[in-house]
DNA sequence: GCCGTTTTCGGCCCGACTGTTTTCAGTCG
């Protein structure tokens, strides 16, 4: 039975939302740190369970080894079966209805035998839940609003959609007078790929000021509740958003604390109590006496380690590293030199190359390279052979008028399913950079899809592959590659692997980054912008990047245009 | 269910807010 870690970790998860349902909360916590384990575990679990080494990986004892066998073995797990059997509910849709949680989704069902949201929304309305212990008429008019919003919104949103969103509730907040600082946390500031709400926190000494005007903000659509130090709105957009208040002393702990993860958190409150402290929102204490919290980087060092960006806070191991002072120097978001894959209206952009140059000059960029689309790709109407020369006279033109910045004539191949190129080799000879990726035929099986890639990368003139994996966040899975023989055969060719800034994409994901780190590859961080205001989306490779921990010397496009060249050739 | 430089048993992160209660359980982050 072929599992993925992320299988395995699925099933884990499941079974710690079942077991929420239970009077022991401890249980459900032990599953699910045994599932984080698997999730973002570098080794393949099989590999690990062959060496008989379950055991040793944190969070997992004698019983849940037990079950990862069973799964492994047969690709599912009995002791799941039997607990959805006990309460067959759609855990998922039910729980994303905001104030239910695992108990009164228990309740509801033994109960009123509710087991999906159009059982919830009858049983509503025939006005069954106000009866229930500890629900009441407000409990039942509140769900049946939650309903409608969980229906429409109830997944987890892009960051390139929410981050604007909330940096301009950031900057509304600012320009009240009485705001003397304000933050985004949250997994917006960790540039996590998906954001499930926004977190703000503001210092000002009048806190309820500060709230009336966030409540009473034109974008916000409802308020969900207020308090004098925290408040949650739901926002004409779709998305939830939280406001809390705090004191300047305690602003650093604060800020650590809803920056999250949730992961992390829990680690570094308990090795707060191993040190006979105590960590919370409002600072690291020490019986009664506040021993940090003004800012981070004090908290984290009173704890013994060095400060941790927030892209890494995740808890896969970059505690460790802080205390141990192995973390790396995380690319910096000013860093990137040029942008790498880009289109314009030679193909399926909208702008022209001369429009796309001033804007990545204005950004500061040394270079760009030109990507657009040839060959065989018609509905993106791929350049032939004649268009592309021509194209590349046009930018000899071009780059005689500009200053301080050089446009470098590429173009992204298509990868047939063969793994053949659609462009003859010696015009892909006159370029200076090629990008090859796959646009279609992406269910082959393992083999298959991962030798067309390698195929493509053992072509000489080929430098970057796009979009290497081709996910496509909460849209469509990766194909099936094997990722290993990818990093070598990037590493024997010299042929880099792409982080794909698009907000959707985001391909090589941070996990993968970090495999291809620890593999020795370099790789380069590119918009595949279609519009001037697309080449913006960098700052998401960036952060992704960041997340997989990637140094400066591991992104190619660091580089000036002197030393990129001479490593393209 | 896991874990151990105070431990093989007794802990396990912690606080705000809500609604339904009359002191608290559930949810959320």
């Amino acid at each position: 039975m072929e599992m993925e870690n992320k299988e395995v970790a699925k099933i884990l998860y499941k079974v710690a939302d079942f077991l929420e349902m239970e009077d022991n909360p401890f249980r459900p916590k032990a599953y699910r740190r045994a599932a984080h384990t698997i999730e973002f575990l570098s080794d393949n679990i099989d590999d690990v369970r062959k060496k008989g080494q379950l055991e040793d990986l944190p969070g997992i004892g004698k019983n849940i080894a037990q079950k990862i066998e069973e799964i492994l073995d047969t690709g599912y797990l009995g002791y799941l079966e039997d607990l959805k059997l006990s309460v067959p509910v759609d855990f998922d849709a039910l729980s994303s209805v905001e104030g239910l949680g695992p108990k009164k989704i228990k309740l509801l069902y033994k109960e009123l035998g509710i087991t999906n949201l159009d059982d919830l929304e009858i049983m509503a309305k025939r006005h069954k839940i106000r009866r229930l212990k500890g629900m009441g008429e407000k409990s039942e008019k509140k769900i049946l609003e939650n309903i409608e919003f969980a229906r429409k919104h109830g997944s987890r949103k892009l960051l390139g959609y929410v981050l604007p969103l909330a940096q301009s509730l950031k900057e509304k907040l600012e320009r009240m007078e009485i705001t003397e600082k304000v933050e985004v946390a949250g997994s917006i500031r960790r540039r996590k790929e998906t954001i499930g709400d926004i977190d703000i926190l503001v210092i000002t000494s009048h806190p309820r000021q500060v709230m009336d005007f966030f409540t009473n903000m034109k974008v916000v659509k409802e308020v969900i509740n207020k308090g004098p130090s925290k408040s949650t709105v739901r926002l004409k957009e779709g998305v939830e958003c939280d406001l809390r208040v705090f004191e300047k002393e305690m602003f650093g702990a604060a800020l650590m604390y809803f920056t999250g993860s949730k992961e992390i958190n829990v680690e570094l409150r308990r090795i707060a109590l191993q040190n006979n402290m105590k960590l919370n929102e409002y600072g690291l204490f020490k019986g009664k006496k506040r021993v940090a919290g003004v800012n981070e980087s004090e908290i984290f060092h009173k704890l013994g380690m060095d400060y941790i960006e927030p892209e890494l806070r995740e808890n896969r191991g970059e505690i460790k590293a802080a205390i141990e002072g192995k973390l790396p120097i995380l690319v910096d978001y000013n860093e990137i030199r040029g942008d790498l894959q880009m289109h314009s209206n030679w193909s399926d952009g909208s702008n022209s190359i001369i429009d796309m140059a001033h804007t990545a000059s204005k950004m500061g960029y040394e270079y760009i390279a030109l990507t657009d689309h040839a060959g065989s790709l018609r509905i993106a109407q791929g350049l032939d052979e004649k268009r592309l020369k021509d194209q590349m006279k046009e930018i000899d033109k071009i780059n005689e008028t500009l200053d301080g910045i050089t446009i470098l004539k590429g173009v992204e191949v298509n990868i047939d399913s063969e793994g053949k190129l659609d462009i003859k080799n010696e015009l892909l000879n006159d370029l200076d950079i090629v990008v090859a990726s796959i646009h279609s035929g992406f269910r082959q099986e393992e083999e298959k899809i991962t030798y067309r890639i390698i195929k493509a990368m053992e072509n000489e003139n080929v430098n970057i592959i796009g979009h290497p994996t081709g996910r496509k966040i909460q849209e469509r899975k990766s194909y099936n590659l094997d990722l290993e023989k990818i990093f070598q055969t990037s590493m024997d060719n010299k042929v880099f692997l792409e982080i794909n800034s698009q907000p959707n994409r985001l391909d090589l994901k941070d996990v993968n980054i970090k495999k291809a780190i620890e593999r020795g590859c370099k790789m380069v961080i590119n918009t595949d912008a279609h519009s001037p205001k697309q080449l913006k989306n960098i700052d998401l490779g960036i952060a992704t990047a960041r997340r997989g921990w990637a140094s400066s010397k591991d992104i190619i496009n660091t580089l000036s245009l002197q030393k990129l060249e001479k490593i393209l050739n």
